[in-house]
RNA sequence: GGGCGGAUAGCUCAGUGGUUAGAGCGCCUGCCUUACAAGCAGGAGGUCAUAGGUUCAAUUCCUAUUCCGCCCA
């Protein structure tokens, strides 16, 4: 059954003849118990692996196999976002390479293209997760905008409407005049952006007198409706009530009071655009006798029109934003009415898709008002009912809950969920509709029409959980006893507001229920620089090449042991070698296990010494697996990663491997078969493909199907360990590495083949072949008479005497060593001779001090005594 | 402006109220020792950012400062 190892691991062929069976058809919901689920956040169809999505990816992975083999029902709910702005950012530009303009074409063509381009290319970044070894079912995923998930949409927004969360209204909202659409406050990214600051002298309606307005954008001037100051301003509240006209536009505004008007800022007069600046917009909802005058079309160019024509702005029209600028100031010096300009630097949002500048921009939108939805998700944040790993983040949302402002969900773009709400031309009724409607539900008129409008893409993001599990159709009761709420969901931290906290607040209004147990917030791996990895910025690393070079395995190991916690990193290549070079021991070393089934050893030792060493092993395995279990459970990947990793090296090959060398396979085969199941099981949630790869040569079994509990609790009771015999293992193992630096400078003083030594063994326990062992891992021989020259182990049970060859070299070793063991009896005596510390300290931690200052002494006499009478 | 996090070896990062603070890479010495040179054995390298405080004891807890990063407005 067991197949032989090929004699250099190759990735590239273990992936190949494993990806199909990882990425599969036939992975299907079991609907049985103890059943384990997560949804992966639904990666944009225009995107393309990143570093992100690898890392991110990974460690759901990790956490479907653990499960798998701990015997639930581990369930992955995979799909992609339509990602409306983006996706459609990405098909305009499509287009215009082929020389066809968006606004060529019809609206409903339009979105025939991009529903091809999505056809064609929207799987891609699906194929590409695939490289990664996910265990999950690819035919099985869901889109945003897929046939049922459209019927959870529209079910979801007119439940909002019917209760009343839904409204629409002209408001200051978010506008990229590139993507010709609002965004809500968080698509929004604020960057501290150099910059003018303008004074700008405003003229007294009815004397020569003049105020100084401070402003950064001059160009709205033009669209000013009042001027404010803050009534507790002494220098200016003599003014309130006078009125001023609005510089090259000459309409005159009243000065009036405001309390949000910043005393320190500019001159401490504010000039108020109420069309054009959200501040300015607050103020005017206070003030809404000073009216609102809107200058801009949707491209952000200056357009009058009938209601705010001003024939003093004839000149500019049809002016692009900065331009508009431009002319404005120096028309303004050509009046004299600008008074110097300082360099100045704000922050200005840009658009999270295209970084153009936002535009505050007065229009028809839609909300949700979040005020009430809010309140449960914030109890139950509170109470931990989600539990936030790390658990900084539960702040973080409560503070964002209790500050939420109301969600602008329209936008206005083609690719996306219309917005369902019908308009009755003839009555004027107004309502939402799960089904397309012809005819006014209360007039019967067939003058009707849907909003033009689509949702913002995260509105159908946040019903994703469950969603993806058919919801509203009955087949998701079926689901939901099994796999709802999810277990976990692990993200960036950029989307906790954006998708987070919206789909906890949307599970809890539909089905009052959480949609996830635990979040998991993972590192952001930056580029070596420390910089963002970024396409654009060229400082990108492309997961699929590291996967090419590397492994899959290995990149998925070096990511997780590169990003302990969520703190951000910086990648780090060598981690992804070192997961490599890991992977390679580990397969060298089950090649030579298997390679010793043909070999006869010449001298074996005897079966006593085997079960010691066995005892050792399975002492150390065991401390392994509970530490693992525990480490899985509160996802410390990077810890559950090295201590295998430490395991597999530091324990296996560098001790139990040379141990085997002395002895025949049959002594060990039972237990080195497994020990190498378990460690392979425990890996093959970081590294699925080599484990699977060797599982399957060494076993002939699918390692996926294993039950790791079962396992484990038989090999308990097979291998019962004795912790006391395990130390003798210990004692050996550090008495090796002590004596290892002498014999090693001697070695190289000396030319010899070996030191020679003579041990004494304190503990009559100790099996008399350990000797032959110690010689061998030492490279010392028998033979040497000690007269007084020894050097002593620090800790073990053994005493090493050690051939002096009197040198100078081997005086300077000792003499280094005496004076450490000195410097740290010192600190230990001065501590103990502390009253304080004797009266405070606990009990058990003197006693350490007492027996290890006992225990120093002891060796530092001996070595004292060494180097006199060299 | 408000909030959060970080500063530990040359580099990337772990870790800890208590004896000698670790890993990988890099560096130095010696080894192709029949699984592995992507390896083996050994070594050098740290006032744990700075200044105070709490404590018998601080790199670890607290406060302030500096620098870096992130989030929100």
């Amino acid at each position: 059954m067991e197949k032989l190892l090929e004699k250099v691991y190759d990735y590239k062929e273990i992936e190949n003849s494993l990806i199909q069976r990882f990425y599969s058809e036939d992975i299907l919901p079991k609907f049985s118990f103890p059943a384990f689920s997560i949804v992966i956040p639904p990666p944009n169809v225009t995107g393309s692996l990143h570093m992100g999505h690898a890392l991110n990816s990974t460690i759901q992975d990790f956490l479907i196999r653990y499960k798998l083999l701990k015997g639930y029902d581990s369930v992955w709910f995979i799909g992609t976002d339509h990602a409306g702005i983006a996706t459609q950012t990405v098909v305009e530009k499509n287009l215009l390479r082929q020389g066809i303009k968006r606004s060529d074409i019809s609206k409903q063509e339009f979105l025939q293209k991009v529903w091809e381009w999505k056809n064609e290319y929207g799987n891609i970044i699906l194929e590409q997760f695939k490289r990664l070894g996910l265990y999950a079912n690819i035919s099985n995923s869901r889109f945003t905008m897929d046939k049922y998930y459209s019927v959870a949409v529209r079910k979801a927004f007119v439940e909002l409407y019917n209760k009343g969360y839904v409204y629409k209204g002209k408001r200051v909202v978010n506008w990229c005049p590139r993507c010709l659409t609002s965004l809500s406050d968080l698509e929004v990214i604020h960057k501290t952006t150099k910059t003018k600051l303008y004074f700008v002298k405003y003229r007294f309606w009815d004397d020569d007198g003049y105020l100084v307005i401070a402003t950064t954008r001059p160009e709205t001037i033009l669209a000013d409706t009042a001027v404010a100051v803050n009534p507790n301003d002494e220098r200016y509240s003599k003014y309130i009530g006078k009125r001023v006209l609005v510089p090259l536009v000459n309409r005159d505004v009243p000065i009036i009071a405001s309390e949000d008007v910043d005393i320190e800022f500019g001159t401490g007069v504010l000039k108020i655009t109420p069309a054009h600046d959200f501040n300015d917009y607050k103020i005017y909802q206070k003030n809404k006798n000073i009216g609102i005058v809107n200058i801009f079309n949707t491209k952000a160019e200056l357009t009058l029109n009938e209601i705010e024509f001003n024939e003093n702005l004839l000149k500019y029209n049809g002016l692009e934003r900065f331009k508009l600028r431009e002319n404005v100031v120096n028309d303004l010096e050509k009046f004299g009415l600008l008074e110097k300009v300082e360099d100045y630097s704000s922050n200005i949002g840009y658009c999270y898709r295209c970084d153009t500048i936002i535009e505050p921009y007065y229009s028809d939108q839609w909300f949700i008002s979040m005020k009430e939805l809010v309140k449960k998700p914030l109890e139950l944040v509170e109470q931990e009912k989600i539990k936030f790993y790390p658990q900084s983040f539960k702040k973080v949302v409560i503070d964002w809950y209790n500050n939420i402002e109301d969600w602008c969900v329209s936008r206005q773009i083609v690719w996306g969920h219309r917005i369902p709400v019908f308009n009755c031309r003839a009555c004027h009724n107004v309502w939402a509709s799960e089904e397309d409607e012809n005819r006014c539900l209360k007039c019967g008129s067939k003058d009707v029409f849907q909003e033009e409008d689509v949702l913002d893409t995260w509105f159908s993001s946040a019903l994703w959980p469950f969603a993806v599990m058919y919801w509203p159709y009955s087949d998701f009761e079926k689901y939901r006893k099994c796999y709802y709420p999810t277990d976990v969901l692990t993200t960036a931290r950029e989307i906790v507001f954006l998708w987070v906290s919206r789909m906890i607040v949307m599970s809890v209004f539909f089905l009052d229920e959480i949609p996830f147990k635990d979040v998991i917030i993972h590192a952001v791996i930056l580029a070596p620089s420390g910089k963002r990895m970024s396409k654009s910025l060229g400082t990108g690393i492309d997961p699929l090449e590291l996967i090419d070079k590397y492994g899959a395995d290995a990149v998925r190991m070096g990511l997780i042991i590169q990003t302990a916690e969520s703190q951000d990193v910086k990648f780090s290549i060598e981690k992804i070698e070192m997961a490599r070079n890991f992977i390679n021991k580990l397969w060298n070393a089950v090649r030579y296990l298997q390679l010793k089934k043909e070999k006869k050893v010449q001298n074996e030792f005897g079966d006593e010494l085997v079960s010691l060493i066995n005892n050792w092993l399975f002492d150390n395995l065991f401390d392994l697996t509970d530490n693992l279990d525990i480490f899985a459970k509160e996802y410390r990947f990077f810890d559950y990663s090295m201590s295998l990793y430490h395991f597999v090296w530091n324990v296996l090959c560098d001790w139990y491997i040379e141990y085997s060398k002395f002895f025949d396979y049959v002594q060990i085969e039972d237990a080195v078969n497994t020990v190498l199941r378990v460690v392979l099981l425990y890996l093959h949630p970081i590294a699925p493909f080599v484990t699977s790869y060797i599982y399957e040569r060494m076993f002939g079994e699918d390692i996926i199907k294993q039950d790791v509990i079962k396992f484990m609790n038989y090999i308990k009771n097979k291998f019962v360990v004795d912790r006391t015999r395990s130390q003798y293992v210990q004692d050996f193992v550090d008495s090796v590495k002590e004596i290892r630096p002498f014999v090693n400078e001697i070695l190289q003083l000396t030319f010899q083949d070996t030191v020679k030594i003579k041990i004494d063994f304190k503990n009559a326990e100790f099996p008399k072949d350990f000797e032959e062992l110690f010689y061998s891992f030492t490279k010392t021989s028998r033979g040497y008479e000690p007269k007084s020259f020894m050097v002593k182990t620090k800790l073990g049970n053994i005493i090493i005497y050690i051939d002096e060859k009197s040198s100078d070299k081997y005086k300077e070793l000792l003499s280094r060593k005496v004076a450490e063991l000195k410097n740290n009896t010192q600190k230990i005596e001065k501590l103990l001779s502390n009253r304080d510390f004797i009266d405070k300290a606990d009990k058990n931690v003197i006693k350490n001090y007492m027996e290890n200052s006992k225990k120093l002494k002891e060796m530092i006499e001996i070595n004292e005594r060494i180097l006199k009478e060299l």
